[in-house]
Formats: structure tokens, sequence, C-alpha cells
DNA sequence: TCATATTCAGAGTTCTTTATCCTAAATTAG
DNA sequence: CTAATTTAGGATAAAGAACTCTGAATATGA
């Protein structure tokens, strides 16, 4: 089971940040991001398609080709990928389940619930990917 | 996508602290917790039946029958529930999906994260299921 | 120019989770 | 004892997530 976040959105953080490291528009391959970061190449592949598709990675065929960010690294954060990826259900749902989530009806954690929601959100908007990318003491982004 | 715990579990949850509403020693059935929660009728069944085998359930066939917490209610955590439905994944891994969490090769938000998966953590065992039930602003826990 | 190697694109497959169905076994009430 | 009710448990279906395979595009260099 993955936690909060779906190992396909997991696999787009990990990926986004690394190319965060690399000069402004230069291109990385998927074989690279793959070998690097441990991540099934053809899933991988999928993954970054889709990103493009959505805006936030451009794609090039061919050799030297490969994907960049679509913009600045500053300009884009973890909540970005998340966003594209799996939704911004979390910061809508109840933690319990129950259909519905707000303080008309809370059930017996919402108000507990809501302030580590915020705190998610917030560990995700107050970095951007290029901060982010430096603070990795990952082996993997070497 | 559900969020932290798994459907199953959210179910698991939802069930258990409604059970805890009763008098102790009361029997209730699939039948009645499925349809005042919501839940799949015979999904709920397997869960209940799941959660019977690791303990925290006793059941009784025929009429009459049905199912109730196999021990009193104040002795038992929303976490108690989660362990034996999703396991202890959460308080473990990283949010980011790396194959590592710890201080050694921290990722970016891994301080961060580690203060809100203690927050997670707290909010399930901070109260027992007798409390949190009674705490359940909800129409389906009447 | 054109073959070739490299890379992304997108359809296809497998696996897991969720949900349903059906029959058997236990238990109670009449 | 019989009928009704309830859980037990295996089998199956549908949906979604995770992963793989094949083909189209493109740059390079013979
Ligand atoms: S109602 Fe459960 S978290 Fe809001
Ligand atoms: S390494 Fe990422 S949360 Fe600990």
């Amino acid at each position: 089971m993955s936690l909060i976040f779906s190992r396909q959105c997991e696999y787009a953080l990990q990926a986004v940040t690394y190319l965060a490291l690399k000069p402004e528009g230069e291109m990385t391959s998927i074989k690279e991001l793959a070998k690097k970061l441990g991540i099934p190449y053809h899933f991988l592949g999928k993954i970054l398609q889709d990103l493009s598709y959505k805006g936030l990675l451009a794609s090039q065929k061919g050799p030297t080709g490969g994907f960049r960010l679509a913009m600045p690294a500053k300009d884009i954060t973890l909540f970005h990928v998340v966003e594209a990826v799996d939704g911004v259900g979390f910061t809508k749902n109840c933690v319990l389940g129950f259909p519905e989530c707000s303080g008309q009806n809370p059930c017996a954690v919402h108000e507990k619930w809501a302030g580590l929601r915020d705190g998610i959100y917030s560990m995700l908007v107050s970095k951007n990917i290029a901060q982010v990318a430096r603070e990795m003491r990952k082996p993997e982004y070497v």
C-alpha cells in the first residue's frame, strides 16, 4: 500500500525534482531518470508522457531528445505535480472515508485532520522544486 | 484514489466506531451496519470477518447474531484497526516514495513529514473508540 | 541521401483492490 | 423438528493501478 500519494505520483515527484537539478532547457532521457531513480522504465515513460500532456514537462523525440521542465523550476511546486497526477482529493476528503467532510457534520477527527491536511499542503507548496531538489540528501540525486 | 487508508480500512474504522456506541456485548448485524453506514453489504461482511479473525471483533451466527467488539471500547484505538487492516507502513515510509526513509539520507521534506506523521499517529491513538464514537457528528451514527 | 540508432508515444497486458454472488454452516424461535 | 436468520467462506466480476511491448518520430553520421 502506498501512502497518501499513488505510486505514479511518487515517481512523478521524484522525476520532476530530478529534472529541476538540470540546467534550464537541458533534455534528460527516460533512461537516465529510470536508472538513477530506480523506477520501472516503461512505466516512467507513461508518467512523463502524461505530465507533458498536462503541460508540466516538454518532450522531444530522437537522439538528444528527452524531457525537460516546461517552465522555470522556481515556478513549480510539489503541489503542482500532485495536482496533475492524483488530483486534490486529499484536501477535501474525510480521512475516515465518510462521504462528506465539512464543519457541518464533522467526524471525530475532523479538526485534528484539518490541521494535518494544512500541514501536508504547506509541505507541498512552501518551497519550489529548485529548492526541494537542492535539499535532497539522496544518493539518487548525483 | 483513497487517501492515507485503503477503502477497506475506512469501512473498518467506521464500522468499529459504530459498534462502540452499542451497549457492551450487544450484537449488531452486518445488515444494520451496511445500511446505516452506506457500505456495500457483502464487502463489509468480508471486512468484519477479517477483523474477527484478527481478534478485534467477536461474531455469532443465527438470528440475534452479529458482531460485537471483542474487548471493551475503551481499550481500542483507531490505530488498532488501521494496524490490523492496512498495517503500519505509513509510520515508516517516505512520503515521496523513496526506498529508504531515515535521517541518514533524508529527502527534502523528511523533517516536515516526520512531524505530520507523528500528528497522524497521535490522531489515531490519543482517544479510545468509545470517545471517538461519541464525538461523531454524523447522521449515520443514530 | 538514407540507413540506423535512439528516444518518446500510445496501445496493450498483468496484478491488486473493490465489490458481488452463491452455498454452507450455525443458531434461534416457533 | 422445521423454518427463518445470520455469519463463513469460496468463487467470480468489475474497476483501477502498475507495468510492458511495439511502433512512430528524429537526429546523426556513413
Ligand atoms: S468529516 Fe472526517 S475529516 Fe472531515
Ligand atoms: S526520506 Fe522522505 S520522508 Fe523520510
